[in-house]
DNA sequence: GCCACGACTTGACACTATCAAGTTTTCCGA
DNA sequence: TCGGAAAACTTGATAGTGTCAAGTCGTGGC
């Protein structure tokens, strides 16, 4: 069947984040090039900021099915290579969708029950790796800091890898999955 | 002595991005503000992307400088959290710099080749630290893993912190400090 | 004195999101 | 089947933006 104007829309945003990142985007331009006058676009979604809000709810309901995957670790570090692997994956696969999900000057997720929803439970998937690595016995605080650190990477991995200028300045890497694996093992490490 | 409108423009977008981000900034209101036309910004910039450059050339500057403060540690770990710490205080403190120094689409670095050298230079600072942390007998790929370890992790830390959602997700911490510390160290223990 | 150059102004242009209407299409119930 | 209402889309206008292309003004050097 054919595809809505909604669909469209957030499919050529998406497409454009991708691959020019979020600010030179013109919903003018997208309402054009899908042959249709410059308003239509806001018939469906509000104004600017929500066709953003669309975006990042996909974007976190994608996350968190990329994140817990089906196959389950047992060692702990494996956990942690697993998670960050797949934070990267992800935001490598879904550049468009991953460059808006973190720009709250974009998309204001607290406005949007759904939206903060899935945020939450993309949040949680990581929340449940981190306490599934770290044992029944660990405390509060020490899932805090654990959950903080796996996160931190992972975010700053992805960040990294996508927009910064990680791979420049690193210099060439063989096979960037071996960086992230190295990289996630290295620091899990440090948790026991 | 009284500030010239270069220095004057410089200091009210760095002011308004840390306030607001960067995306509903209005050099026309900026000009207005300071009391002049609209065009008067451009011509001490070339364009919109050239005052961001600007910024982003004084933050790596001033990022360099937060970095490789005076203390040396002796332990290993305490170096990767030292740089965490500062990485993060930077962010915190530069917020109007930070916000515009990984924004690619903002500034095009590697178009000045002074901000480009800025940005090389904040990075060896990184990697010195790094190599100070290995010690001598490391190999090339093990640093850089390692600084990968430090750079994503403290980046992370660093965005997640300023923009992310951290704060709300991890809940309230006693104090942000004992947090980037935990992180840090827990991160650390897997260098040796 | 003059004139050249830097600092700024003025005006226009193409572009944007958004408000406020109008028009067309679709669909559903009597 | 017909009518009407709601949804989908259009048209026009407004205020805002960065940028191009000129013009003006004042100051320092020859």
């Amino acid at each position: 069947m054919a595809q809505t104007l909604r669909e469209k829309v957030i499919k050529a945003a998406v497409k454009y984040v991708a691959e020019n990142g979020p600010d030179g985007l013109s919903f003018r331009q997208i309402a054009a090039d899908a042959g249709v006058s410059h308003q239509a676009p806001y018939h469906h979604f509000g104004d600017r900021s929500a066709i953003f809000n669309e975006i990042a709810l996909d974007g976190f309901k994608r996350f968190s099915a990329a994140i817990s995957g089906p196959p389950r670790a047992d060692e702990a570090s494996e956990i942690c290579v697993r998670v960050c692997e797949r934070y990267v994956d992800f935001a490598i696969a879904n550049k468009g969708h991953f460059r808006v999900m973190f720009r709250a000057d974009l998309c204001q997720i607290d406005e949007s029950p759904e939206t903060q929803k899935a945020a939450d439970d993309a949040f949680d998937t990581l929340l449940s790796a981190v306490s599934e690595m770290v044992g029944k016995s660990a405390s509060i605080d020490e899932i805090r800091v654990q959950a903080t650190t796996m996160w931190s990477l992972a975010h700053g991995l992805a960040t990294l890898i996508i927009d910064g200028p990680l791979e420049k300045k690193i210099g060439k890497v063989s096979d960037r999955r071996a960086l992230v694996r190295s990289v996630a093992q290295r620091a899990a490490e440090g948790f026991r």
